[in-house]
RNA sequence: GCGCCCUUCGUCUAUCGGUUAGGACGACAGCCUUUCACGUUGUAAAGACGGGUUCGACUCCCGUAGGGCGCACCA
């Protein structure tokens, strides 16, 4: 019998859930599913310092958004930091860990000498042959790993390929703080381990951590688990996706009112590919994910691919649904608690004979907020300033509710327009070209929007609907 | 500086020695539409560079350049 496939997600809680850690977590998930296996979620908090409880609510809150579900209760790293310390002194007693007496600022001076003379920055390995008889008084030690010097490490990846190091480019790193707490690594394999993890999917940037893995796997005597090191997401620029670019919060992005649906399907599209395949569901996505169709070269954040794959998911979701996502989106949204409190049934009930007009138009649940704008202002439209920005906020849809109002009135078209245009311009310039055309034909009066009719309708705006009617027949 | 990795249209990618190098986003142009959007048709757009290996290289090897990651008593 082979035992089933368990992968593992492990964020430390640091901040939030970035969307490279996302798309781990999807990677992870996708596979443990398409496996027959599952998924654990390990907190990596054992950084006392950097780690908090809003950290972890955020990575929870963001894997649940995304659909995301993992096995059991979400471990905690420093929970088991006994253990930690027993592997830790277990290696010590059978001598292939030792202590070292160096202090913080000796090693510190080491790195900058080996700097200034342009030497590879390692620990020299002074106390590994040295006995404790030689322990300065009162110093605490820090436990080191006693790491083979000859020979070389080799990762067998499933997305890097073989990867070898040199054991002699791999100094001995401290596996126990002198304070007593397991450090990363030493941790990192114990619960594996003891988790019994037996796919480790994870970001490049832990790849020479994997072979220093490897190696406390093998003196412990312990399988080494599968590896997959993915490649790193880049900001648009191609550098390293940093705050300017995608590197928010996977909750900013459903702030920004990206389904979740979309986000998965864009995520997995960003270094896993099958064929020529770009929209699937996620049912697809489980059926078709495999290890060897990750790439190895970075990927950089395509918003406007984003955009594009979230109009889609928007025009196919079903009204009703649509509607439900959409209030479920509002407490996330900007300026949605203020929407929620006027939220009634008849609303809703508008909303959802508009949706089929609104949801061609829009690309996100924020967009679709603004096209429903119409339905939310206050009747009758104030046209002052005010209204123009409802307008400019609105755009075309909102234009097209304010249609009637303006054409029942010619006075106001210019003023009410012309404020428009100017919050529009100060506030996107370059959506001025979407909005002018149909505020030139609305300005002259030459024609009617024919997108008109859908307003009216949901308006219940009868005789100026008949009136229009006859003016275009 | 040392180590590891990467390099196909602007972007995400297909190709697993023989293709007119395909698709998608974006761009541009047309059609549909009495606005917008949707839809639809089409156009432009790529193997970083230099050497090999081979009958044949985007594909294999070496080098160069560029880029990324790592080198903590962080994870």
């Amino acid at each position: 019998m082979s035992s089933p496939v368990i992968t593992r997600f492990a964020p430390s809680p640091t901040g939030y859930l970035h969307i490279g850690g996302a798309r781990t977590a999807l990677f992870n998930w996708a596979f443990a599913k398409k496996m027959g296996g599952s998924m654990l979620l390990r907190i990596e908090d054992t950084d006392r310092e950097r780690s908090t409880a809003g950290a972890i609510t955020a990575i929870l809150d963001g894997l649940t958004w995304l659909g995301l579900d993992w096995a059991g209760e979400a471990v905690s790293q420093y929970g088991r930091v006994e253990r930690h310390r027993e592997v830790a002194d277990r290696l010590l007693a059978q001598g292939l860990a030792y202590r070292c007496y160096c202090s913080s600022e000796e090693l510190a001076e080491m790195r900058a000498r080996a700097e200034a003379e342009k030497r590879p920055i390692r620990y020299d390995g002074a106390w590994r042959d040295r006995p404790s008889t030689d322990a300065p008084a009162g110093v605490r030690p820090a436990i080191r790993f006693k790491a083979p010097q000859e020979g070389e490490t080799v990762i067998d990846d499933q997305v890097q390929g073989r990867v070898t190091f040199a054991n002699k480019d791999l100094d001995d790193l401290i596996i126990l703080r002198s304070d007593g707490n397991p450090t990363y690594n030493l941790s990192v394999v114990v619960d594996d381990h003891d988790m019994n993890v037996t796919h480790i999917i994870r970001g490049v940037d832990h790849l020479t951590n994997a072979a220093r893995q490897t190696q406390i796997y093998v003196a412990m005597g312990w399988r080494v688990p599968v590896m997959a090191h993915i490649p790193l997401i880049h900001g648009p620029d191609g550098a390293k996706l940093s705050k300017r670019h995608g590197a928010l919060g996977v909750e900013a992005y459903r702030a920004m009112g990206y389904q979740p649906e979309a986000m998965r399907n864009y995520l997995a599209r960003l270094g896993w590919s099958h064929g020529d395949a770009e929209i699937f569901s996620t049912e697809q996505l489980v059926d078709w994910f495999g290890l060897e169709n990750i790439g190895k070269s970075p990927a950089r954040f395509d918003f406007a691919k984003l955009e594009n794959l979230s109009g889609h998911y928007i025009r196919h979701t079903p009204d009703t649904l649509l509607l439900e996502q959409f209030e479920a989106f509002l407490p996330h949204a900007e300026g949605g608690k203020e929407l929620l409190a006027q939220w009634t049934p008849a609303l809703r009930i508008k909303l959802l004979k508009a949706m089929p007009g609104l949801k061609e138009r829009a690309k996100t649940l924020v967009e679709l907020k603004a096209g429903a704008q119409f339905l939310f202002a206050e009747r009758p439209l104030t046209l002052d300033e005010k209204a123009g920005k409802v307008m400019a906020e609105g755009g075309a849809a909102t234009l097209r509710a304010m249609l009637p109002v303006l054409e029942a009135e010619p006075d106001w078209r210019a003023p009410v327009l012309e404020a428009a245009v100017k919050f529009h311009a100060e506030k996107e310039g370059q959506k001025l070209g979407k909005l002018a055309q149909p505020l030139r034909a609305a300005l002259t009066g030459a024609t009617v929007s024919p997108g008109i009719f859908d307003v009216l309708e949901v308006l219940g705006r009868e005789e100026s609907l008949a009136r229009l009617r006859d003016q275009v027949s």
